[in-house]
DNA sequence: TTAGCTGCAAAAGGTTTGCAAATTA
DNA sequence: TAATTTGCAAACCTTTTGCAGCTAA
C-alpha cells in the first residue's frame, strides 16, 4: 500500500530507512501532517487518520508523532494552554494571538537577533520553534481591553 | 493579621482596594511567591502555604493565583512540559535548558529587537514572559548529544 | 519467525468545578 | 447581613502506559 502523495512517501522512506516499520497508521498520520489542516493537535490528527480507518487508536497516533520526533521528522509546539500542536519539517516560530487563538507561522530567522544575544551573554543555545510567541494580533489589538477587577466572575 | 513582610502586605493592598477579601490563605499565597522558592508550581506554592496552615486547599491556591493574576498582580509561564509555574511583578523572559531544567531568567527588553519586528510585520504585540525560550545552557552544550534512532527504546 | 506496532482500557498528571459551610467586610 | 472565599471531592482533559494479539520484514 502506497499514498499517491510524494510528500508523504518522502516521510515514510525516512521511517523505513530508520529502521522503523510502514504501517497504515504511520502513512496516515505523515498524510494528516501533510495534507490535514495547519497546526493540528494529536487529536486533529486522529481525527483525519480515523476518516479513513476509524479503528486507527489515539494512542497509535501518539506513538506514531513520538516515533516521527525521536528522528527528527516532526516537532511538536505549544501555542499556549491546550493541546500541544504537531509539524513536519523546519523549525519555525509560532505566533499565536491570545485573544482570536489566530497562528502565524514566522521564520526562525526571526529571533536571530535573540539568539546571538543568548549565546554571547549566557552560553544558551536556543532551540527554536518548541515555544510560541503568545501576544496579540493586528486585528484584535484595535479592540479596547476591559480593566481588571475582582468582584463577580474575578475580572475575566 | 498582618505578616511583618511590606512587600507582602504590599500586594495584599492591591487586592483589597481592588474589592476583594483579605484571608489567611491569600496572604501565604503572596508570601510563597515573595519569599519562597523561585518559579514555584501551584503545587510548590501550596507546600509553603500549607506549610503554616495544612488545611488549606490546592484548589483555593489555584483560585488566588487565578484572581491575583486577573489583577495584573502575578504571572503564569510555561517552562515547557508539566506544571506552569507563577511569579510575582515585572514579565521577563524565561530560559530553560531542556536538558537539566535549569531557569535562567532574563531581562524582558532581550526581545525588543523581535518585538519591534513583528509589531512593524505583523502588527502583532509580543506579551513577553508567558512563554519561555527554551534551548540547552552552557553547561549542558558540551555533552554529546547521542543521534536519533527507531530501534529500541526509540531513540531516547 | 520475531521484533516492532497496534487497540483497548486504565492510569497518570495538572487544573477546574460544584456545592455547602465558613468567613470577610 | 450579603456576598465572597474556602475545603472537599469529583470531574476533566491531555498524554502515557501495560498488555496481549497482530503484522511487517
Amino acid at each position: 500500500m502506497t499514498t499517491d502523495d510524494p510528500r508523504v512517501e518522502a516521510v515514510i522512506d525516512k521511517v523505513r530507512r530508520a529502521g522503523g516499520r510502514v504501517t497504515t497508521a504511520r502513512r496516515l498520520v505523515v498524510a494528516a501532517l501533510v495534507r490535514g489542516r495547519a497546526h493540528p493537535t494529536a487529536e486533529a490528527v486522529a481525527a483525519f487518520v480515523q476518516a479513513e480507518h476509524l479503528e486507527i487508536a489515539l494512542s497509535t497516533v501518539y506513538r506514531t508523532l513520538e516515533a516521527l520526533e525521536a528522528l527528527g521528522l516532526v516537532e511538536h509546539t505549544h501555542l499556549g494552554h491546550g493541546s500541544a500542536v504537531y509539524h513536519l519539517g523546519e523549525p519555525h516560530q509560532h505566533l499565536v494571538c491570545e485573544d482570536c487563538g489566530t497562528v502565524i507561522d514566522a521564520s526562525a530567522a526571526l529571533l536571530d537577533d535573540v539568539r546571538a544575544r543568548l549565546r554571547a551573554q549566557y552560553a544558551f543555545e536556543v532551540h527554536v520553534g518548541h515555544f510560541a510567541v503568545l501576544g496579540r494580533c493586528g486585528r484584535c489589538g484595535v479592540t479596547a481591553r476591559r480593566p481588571p477587577s475582582m468582584r463577580g466572575d474575578g475580572g475575566r
